[in-house]
DNA sequence: CTGAAAGCGCTTACAG
DNA sequence: CTGAAAGCGCTTACAG
């Protein structure tokens, strides 16, 4: 690996000066410019990242600290991610917490240690910024009071007001699923949610309860059920959902849906025939049960180019305050509605 | 951020001392050592791996070349290559190609510039090893002749004799599907593959092969076609097929497997009870197809922790010559066979 | 416009 | 067992 040093006896230009051609810096002459670039590209010069960013005060790098990678939602919130940085001339570091196989889920101690030293290393690398990717949506406090760097929180809700929040539109994509399925003529819609603590399941139902009362029908309570986020949990609470009066399922999300629809399979409905069903998340496999999914789908990969952008401007210069940036959900024709 | 120097004189001991301490050497007497550990507790000192890494010969980092992390198979062989890391008590630097987004996948120009790049931006960072992670499987010639950090190839071959390559047993896999697909009385086995000259099709015809051999049965050329990897090829592949004499269809991936079992469905066939439908990859769609298909799962996670283990056992000073590692796949009982 | 020198925070012989 | 000193490859005032 080739070194300022050495080029600098190549060209017979100081290692001060050709750090300026290297770096743009407008106080080289053009002739002396255009003799070390020359070098450069004869050479395959690559700087050592390492030695300037311990010098200067920037490394260009922004860290990203992911939940888990496995999270059906990391990869794509990655790539929208990445790609902000590279327009903006950042690399990126990614740490991986791996929470799902560690099982520390969650919050509990074990997750704020796990996340507490992330936060250390990604900074002993000097990264400008740092951007934490929940695996799931819910409030975080992941940074310390004292974070000398900018910060973003993409996925999940930062308690911190200094650090901006990007998230999907929850309510909204609900509201317009409810007023799809009230379109179609779906007049008695019950509901599974997922977990009943969760802001994804309290914003999924003030969607359907708005779009419910602006069509002057009835929210009903005992129609609506909560649970967990799985398939198992979407056909165990068909069962007793199926007792009452219903034409229709709005679903927490994709995995609920598919255990609604081996549900009324199992009885012989068909689903979107016989009774409605919709999901959300807009997952990979909700194309791929039979009938497909009609659901929603998450700007995953527009969550991470916004939090990108975020953390640039902050890096920048620019400050937020309480920011809680939604960006809103696309809608996914199947043809179980 | 406290640094060695500040550490020094809150415990009146030398920087070299301090640095031997942190770094477990030997030669400090208990009561130093205590003393500076108390310290480091107290201040919650963090080593600058940027320092540390430009000074000393080990960065204790790796990194990882990802073609794209969006591939389905990209997530889970990186959780098993950052075990593996974890474990030898290395931290990892991912670099994501996204030659997805970049439309310049496979090889050509676009491609060799941008792993080069790649490759050299990850030199400068020091890492001790790099492992490159393939999106699909092929032979592929990603590394430099003479890369000065060992390197290791997962999910697809290495070119290079000196780099080992870490994939899964596809042949095995497919001949034992194959069989079971003989043991569950099915006779007139057709097959739906991918790109003809791809080496998952060769590998998986080769296994079809064997177990028809065994077993006595024909291998008959104008039942098997070549295609795409998507649902579309093969839903518009079967048209084709299906004016065969045949009761069952050994599919190059689940995609196929999935368009497979459109087509059957509209044709009012049952997959599983009328055609015998044989899926590939085990990806998580498979599980919510109706019937589930049966297929078999690539083993991604020991994929890339076995690829992590290669790279540290190199790091370690090991050296391998034309080394390919192949896993065995797992079966996956669904209902379409 | 150019270069000598200090220094980022560490590690590593080396002398004592 | 301990510490002074050199140096990893850069960047950044600063003097000329």
């Amino acid at each position: 690996m080739i070194t300022l040093k050495e080029l600098s006896a190549k060209c017979g230009v100081s290692i001060a000066t050709i750090s300026n051609v290297i770096n743009g810096k407008n106080n080289v002459s053009k002739k002396t410019r255009d003799l070390v670039m020359k070098a450069v590209e004869e050479t395959g010069y690559e700087p050592n990242i390492l030695a300037s960013s311990l010098r200067s005060t920037s490394s260009k790098t922004i860290g990203i600290i992911i939940e888990d990678v496995t999270a059906f939602s990391s990869p794509a919130v990655i790539e929208g991610l990445m790609h902000a940085c590279e327009q903006a001339g950042y690399r990126s570091s990614l740490q991986n917490l791996r929470l799902y196989s560690k099982g520390i889920f969650d919050s509990g101690e074990g997750f704020k240690e796990a996340v507490a030293q992330a936060v250390r290393q990604v900074l002993s690398i000097k990264v400008d910024g740092i951007v934490f990717l929940a695996a799931h949506s819910r409030p975080v406090d992941v940074f310390p009071e004292n974070l000398r760097v900018p910060a973003v929180v993409a996925y999940a809700k930062s308690i911190n007001p200094k650090v901006p929040s990007v998230l999907f539109n929850d309510e909204k994509a609900a509201y317009e699923m409810a007023k799809y399925m009230i379109q179609k003529g779906y007049k008695k819609i019950g509901m599974i949610a997922g977990k009943a603590d969760s802001v994804h399941t309290i914003r999924r139902k003030n969607g359907l309860k708005k779009a419910l009362a602006e069509a002057g029908l009835e929210y009903v309570e005992s129609n609506v059920f909560d649970g967990l986020w799985n398939r198992e949990s979407g056909y165990k609470l068909s069962e007793e959902l199926f007792k009452n009066d219903i034409d229709s399922v709005f679903c927490g999300n994709d995995n609920i849906a598919a255990g609604v629809c081996d549900y009324l399979r199992e009885k012989g409905k068909v689903p979107g025939k016989d009774i409605g069903v919709a999901g959300f998340d807009g997952q990979e496999f909700a194309a791929y049960t039979y009938p497909p999914l009609t659901t929603v789908k998450l700007p995953l990969f527009q969550i991470g180019n916004k939090a990108g952008e975020l953390l640039v401007a902050q890096i920048l210069g620019e400050s937020f305050e309480n920011l809680e940036l939604t960006i809103d959900c696309s809608f996914v024709e199947g043809k179980t509605i």
